[in-house]
DNA sequence: TATACTATGTACCAATTGGTACAACAATTT
DNA sequence: AAATTGTTGTACCAATTGGTACATAGTATA
């Protein structure tokens, strides 16, 4: 049983990747079972319900590498410009410095949306709001706070966006500096 | 003759909401024949290279459409500021204040990048291009000019991302607002 | 009105899609 | 070692995929 458990939890990563390379519509069970290595038999073993309770637990496997990495420094480190800074560290380490792209954001631009709606829209809720008690604990009023911490959210998103088009992690790199000066600059 | 032209050019807008919706690989012929209500044999005439010449037509429309309402405005427009100003009202107007998302992006994130990755390059390029020249030329240095333009571009992106994945266009006008002024507060 | 070109509907295609059924195999427990 | 449980490969499925062939219908020009 312990077993089972590691055993799926090690692909995620594997369908994550998959995924964003290949959007939802685009990942076919060909190249699922290509690049994890296994057959339709164990995957549908482990994911009964098939492409998309593998998105699911991928997405969900996200969700708790944020939490942890990322919206509990925000919330709850003793200093909250650390917090911050751990915050930009963990984003340009989990994005290989602009050569990966955002899972969340790939599904959330077309309509792979609705099939995971709840998810997307949490994912980013926590993230902002994460970050405006961050800027709060920093001075910020309240209403500062939500605007510049929804600023920043989507100016990352955007950067991978950008970096992506460009081919270039750089504009990744450049771009999250600049955010990172806007939320401690005062 | 004129009349091919303008027929398949009629098009264009309704494939472009295909692409924008499912993304390219989710864009099958099926939903494109039942949307644009042209049949195989219609579509395969004015594109005999199937759905990348249809994507490839939908892009040089979109490209021509920020030449023009964009990107010379920016570059060309007598008072710099009048110029940012004509920017931000197109890309509002553009993406219907948040309730539409950018066609560019969304190729952009995933692999079908590969099949247009020259156009897809060239359409940030040129709008953060024609930003840093407006910019520079309301007394910007060349150097900020280029990390502000790259941010606001970046920002915008980031702001369709969020905007779709919370489902609330205000997110997207909120945002925008807040680009506005930092391309012209000084 | 005859001619030429454009546009379209229909039938068809091989390949791929996501998914199921199940028998066989492997690993634990008892 | 027997029984139970977990894992996997194989064969199969109907539906859909993008794309082609082509005869016909429509339209403009000469």
């Amino acid at each position: 049983m312990a077993k089972t458990v590691s055993e799926r939890n090690d692909v995620l990563p594997i369908l994550g990747e998959i995924f964003r390379e290949y959007g939802f519509s685009g990942a076919s069970l060909a190249v699922i079972t290509a690049r994890t290595g296994l057959g339709k038999g164990s995957l549908y073993h482990f994911f009964p319900k098939g492409k998309v309770e593998m998105a699911e637990a991928v997405l969900n496997h996200i969700d708790q590498w944020f939490e942890e990495n990322v919206y509990i420094p925000l919330r709850e480190n003793q200093d909250p410009t650390a917090g911050i800074n751990v915050m930009f560290q963990a984003v340009n380490d989990y994005f290989y410095s602009g050569n990966r792209v955002c899972l969340v954001g790939v599904f959330a631009l077309d309509n792979t949306r609705d099939k995971f709606s709840k998810k997307i829209n949490d994912y980013f809720s926590a993230w902002i709001n994460s970050l405006a008690i961050a800027l709060k604990r920093n001075g910020m009023s309240t209403h500062e706070a939500k605007i510049v911490s929804e600023d920043i959210v989507a100016g990352i998103q955007g950067a991978l966006v950008l970096a992506r088009s460009q081919n270039d992690p750089k504009v990744f790199t450049r771009t999250l500096k600049s955010l990172q000066k806007r939320a401690l600059d005062r």
